[in-house]
DNA sequence: CGTACAGTTGAACGGGCTCAAGGCTCGTGG
DNA sequence: CCACGAGCCTTGAGCCCGTTCAACTGTACG
């Protein structure tokens, strides 16, 4: 299952870590991954769960002809592993430096505190893609490109005043598109036009966006308030 | 929250049924639908969880300027009534006459053996939305109607020979446009096409085609033997 | 400083949508 | 049993949003 060479051959930069072969603890054994790092592939025996302590990571699905969806971002608090059958159906890998907390789901059946967790976790997972679900069947890649940026907002500014604000996006064009099902061309021609409607600005960093006029965005993104 | 005024004006067929006031039974209460009554709305104080027993369900979002999204298709032995808050955030209706079980939130906390089986639900309802992506994010309409009557035929034909099978579909092409993502008159197309293909037969009566090609439909749909 | 890759922009194509018109079925009432 | 209306289904024509292919700029990093 989870081991050096699960590495994907086409990802370049996954650098191999040790194998944490550490006892699991009390509650969960931890993980550490790199950026794009995978942390367990499709098809891989879905032996564990993970709870992500700090960071994200996304689980993506790929077509035999190549095609690639992003199925779920998941952030800190969030749990992934979940599996119908006795292999992953999705990969797992690091959207950013990352910590997990992995548990053996032999043990997952017995600790029923874990289960609670576990359970308001996943009716947040629930909700989260039913949004998306929304968003990738009737929403225009406008709407799309703005509910994700103020998804975002919505992390990283946890109530904090969110004009001018620096948001820090943690994905590439390219994996932007892949998550709301659109070329990574759309995303960068929407963020332009964005920028043209003075809504965001585009930093001249990669990955860097300044929100000028959040509430319009909500808007955009067909969002209630 | 449930009761006869939350039944959707824009749905003349739906019956008011009487509310079932019935004092909930030692594991949940019963609870009939017609087709197309909804079972709780979006807004809806999210008080109970309910069981398919029998029949299938459809969960619903929609954006202010009409358009649907059919979320989820939930079938017998699946759950609904699931929220992040403590309101719906998805209206739940039924796509044929079907029996639910409701359980008050307040008494799943407190039964432990029914969070085990809400959790084995939950478990496949993510695998599920999580193929539900995939094919919004990245299939054609073309794979995604073959999805869909391959879906159907599982659900139909555990374990029976496919081939010529008289497949009953619970929804209309709207409703499957709703759930696909796409418009109804492209569902038709699809469907025709398959039908000039020589994949189905489309019945004379509403609803019903006959599958001819179940492997070569499973291809069409970019699904794995 | 140079290379690899992220991001941007343009031009042309095409899948699916919209708008529109008709045919079919199903349920209902005569 | 048949007639009729409502709603479901089908098909056509034209359009548009997002894709594809291509070239180029800018940034990150050794």
């Amino acid at each position: 299952m989870l081991n050096a060479a699960t590495i994907l051959p086409f990802d370049a930069r996954a650098i191999a870590l040790p194998v944490p072969t550490a006892a699991p603890a009390e509650r969960g054994h931890r993980l550490q991954v790199a950026r794009h790092e995978p942390v367990f592939l499709a098809g891989d025996e879905a032996a564990q769960l993970f709870e992500v302590v700090e960071g994200a990571v996304m689980l993506s699905m790929i077509l035999e002809d190549g095609r690639r969806q992003i199925v779920d971002l998941v952030f800190a608090g969030g749990v992934v592993g979940l599996s119908e059958t006795d292999a992953y159906g999705v990969t797992c890998e690091a959207l950013v430096p990352s910590t997990l907390r992995g548990h053996w789901k032999h043990d997952v059946n017995r600790d029923e505190a874990l289960r609670r967790l576990l359970f308001r976790q996943m009716e947040r997972q629930i909700c989260r893609l039913h949004d998306q679900v929304l968003s990738l069947g009737r929403k225009t890649a406008m709407e799309k490109v703005a509910t994700l940026l103020v998804r975002f907002c919505e992390l990283q500014g946890e109530g904090t005043e969110l004009r001018g604000r620096r948001l820090d996006l943690p994905m590439t064009r390219s994996e932007m598109g892949d998550y709301l099902g659109l070329s990574l061309e759309t995303v960068c021609r929407t963020l332009t036009d964005l920028q043209g409607q003075g809504l965001i600005e585009i930093g001249r960093q990669h990955g860097v966006v300044f929100i000028r006029q959040p509430r319009r965005l909500r808007q955009v993104a067909s969002l209630v308030e």
